[in-house]
RNA sequence: GCUCCCUUCGUCUAGUGGUCCAGGACACCGCCCUCUCAAGGCGGGAACACGAGUUCGAACCUCGUAGGGAGCGCCA
């Protein structure tokens, strides 16, 4: 399961900087411009195309897994909890309508000019804002995003909204590629830069203009900000007065010239939100907004419509705090004649206070966490089950997390970040994973400690002693330094406790002996040979164990004796109990 | 201020009108195991925000209250 992110590791390794390709004008018909990935690997594919007629079509409304969910069908739910249910149902609607589509235009059923030829493959994207590394909210959102395409075998596309000029960056741009590499999170289109779009943005914003659903406005932001005030200070919503909207003034050059969206001003705008359930607002609410800056970029609501029905993309999975804007955006699809996708706002991501979470709360960007020694696979099995769950199931391996993930199962209450649990999974995560898949992670975490691979025991013996006892590979990093470097500590107390006893000196040159004599140098041999120390001297393990501890490590803390012994090698070992009775006799 | 959203152990969650004096996991405490530390096993304390209503019966349905969050940009 972690394919890809050894991969990457490996290739980290190996000092290759993973880097996009520049961007090319012109390469794809539809005005995509696109990115390849150069030297990034395997992350460009179209493998699900082909067999993308959605599989799960033909358990429609049959929920997967039990009665309950059946009798669910049938209940007529109003409330928040029941429309979680109506959700469910609701999807399972969906999908049989497809599923009867796609039967139907096979068979003489229905008239063949009347139905869609073929189910449209599901599509999501994830579109961060170059303004910062990947965060874990955004690391999340990604997560669901490319889940919820893969589970229903659909294309995950990656889309990069810069039209912030102010605040993107191309180091931003290159955090998120890298924190999307190191989770493993793969992408199989773009990704695509709004940047590169302006001209289609310009194009769709004149023929709203044409069309007579957008006009130019004139007002300056100083005018705009007073609006705002005077509304406010009326106990009312601050929003566009449509001073502009029905004036039909000549257009005219203005540096505040910008181009607003004549937005319904009557009924309703009804939205069924996977994750929230049913939404509604009202066109009162909400105002004429902005679709072209007066600096000629097109605003965030305008561009990531046009972007997402360019991109045909069928399923917006983002953050609630998007919620606001999906009415208005609604709109804009309305008037462009598109088809309106399904939204799926996923709850955010609180800090362990509750608070929204911030630089404060300490690792924010994903690289941290891969700084402080965590598996990738551990944070998205964190990062999965933070909003969503399957029963009691906490340990999801990635096949099993495509498999069973519904974005429709998403609570919708915020989570709160607790890395105490996220610990405890990276514990299991490494405990349970083979040991020769950790051993890159585990060898760059011993460079990062300044240790030398080389110059200690195989990495993979180390990790096989330590992998209960370490949450992080950072920790275990730490603790397998006594092996690779030579001792020179002893814990006084240590010391104290178990070289000044009566039994110390007997034991530790039973050992010795025992070890010395040892024909293979194994686990299994070394342990053999403590065993026949111990009954040498006629004591047990524990006599000859913690001196022999203390010997070894300084300490009185360590993996197994035959592990501790075992991974210092013979002459080492030898050494550090010759040394250890100088200290015992002295 | 206005609009929208949210609320089950400290935390993540299960729960879809009776099977719930609420289950699992992390954390915490105790015991067992034991060469230390862990890991593991067993056990313990710990929650339906509050108030009305509907119902024979409510964590679940309805209404209200409180608390929290988001948005109200020529940011995304």
């Amino acid at each position: 399961m972690h394919a890809d992110g050894n991969r990457w590791f490996a290739r980290r390794m190996r000092g290759d900087r993973i880097r996009t390709g520049v961007p090319v004008h012109g390469t794809a018909s539809a005005g995509w411009c696109r990115m390849e990935r150069a030297a990034g690997g395997s992350v460009h594919r179209h493998s699900s195309v082909s067999g993308s007629q959605p599989r799960d079509l033909g358990r429609a409304c049959v929920p997967r897994n039990s009665g309950n969910r059946q009798r669910a069908c049938r209940i007529v739910c109003r409330s928040r909890r029941r429309r979680r249910v109506r959700r469910r149902h609701l999807h399972a609607r969906v999908r049989l309508i497809g599923a009867a589509a796609s039967a139907r235009s096979a068979t003489i059923r229905a008239p063949i000019s009347s139905v869609p030829a073929r189910v449209m493959t599901v599509r999501t994207r994830f579109a961060p804002s170059p303004t910062g590394y990947l965060h874990i909210g955004g690391a999340r959102t990604a997560l669901y995003c490319w889940l919820e395409a893969r589970h229903r075998g659909g294309e995950f596309i990656l889309r990069i909204e810069d039209t912030d000029r102010e605040r993107s960056t191309d180091a931003a741009v290159q955090a998120i590629l890298d924190g999307m590499n190191w989770l493993g999170l793969a992408h199989d289109e773009g990704p695509y830069y709004q940047t590169l779009r302006m001209d289609r943005y310009r194009q769709v914003a004149e023929d709203l203009l044409k069309a007579g659903k957008a006009y130019y406005a004139y007002e300056t932001k100083d005018e705009i900000e007073a609006m705002r005030a005077q509304a406010m200070a009326a106990g009312t919503k601050p929003r566009y007065n449509g001073y502009y909207r029905d004036r039909n003034e000549p257009l005219r050059d203005d540096p505040n010239r910008v181009i607003r969206f004549r937005n319904p001003t009557g009924g309703s705008v009804v939205f069924d939100d996977k994750v929230k359930g049913r939404i509604e607002w009202s066109n009162e609410e909400l105002d004429d907004l902005v679709l072209f800056r007066s600096d000629g970029y097109p605003t965030y609501n305008f561009a990531v419509v046009v972007d997402d029905i360019d991109l045909r993309i069928t399923d917006v999975i983002r953050g609630d705090d998007h919620v606001n804007n999906t009415p208005r955006q609604i709109n804009i699809y309305h008037a462009l004649g598109a088809a309106v996708p399904t939204f799926a706002h996923l709850p955010m991501i609180l800090g362990p206070d509750g608070q929204k979470l911030s630089k404060r709360h300490g690792a924010v960007s994903v690289m941290q966490y891969r700084d402080d020694g965590f598996l990738p696979h551990a944070l998205l099995n964190y990062l999965v089950r933070l909003g969503w769950s399957h029963g009691d199931q906490e340990i999801f391996s990635r096949e099993q997390m495509i498999e069973l993930f519904d974005v429709a199962d998403v609570n919708r209450a915020a989570a709160r970040f607790d890395l105490e649990k996220l610990s405890w999974l990276n514990q299991q995560t490494i405990k349970n994973d083979d040991p020769l898949e950790l051993v890159p992670h585990f060898e760059w975490q011993l460079r990062a400690a300044g240790i030398d691979p080389a110059s200690g025991p195989k990495p993979v013996d180390v990790i096989v002693a330590l992998r209960e006892r370490a949450q992080t590979l950072k920790e275990m990093a730490e603790k397998a330094r006594v092996w690779y470097a030579p001792l020179t500590d002893y814990d006084a107390a240590a010391v104290a406790k178990h070289l000044k006893t009566a039994t110390a000196v007997p034991a530790l040159e039973a050992a010795h002996a025992q070890l010395a004599a040892l024909d293979a140098w194994s686990v299994a041999g070394v342990h053999g040979a403590i065993e026949a120390a111990a009954e040498a001297i006629g004591e047990g393990m524990g006599k000859v164990a913690q001196p022999l501890r203390v010997a070894i490590t300084g300490t009185q803390v360590s993996p197994s004796i035959d592990h501790t012994v075992f991974l210092a090698g013979r002459d080492e070992a030898l050494r550090r109990i010759d040394a250890a009775l100088v200290r015992a006799r002295g």
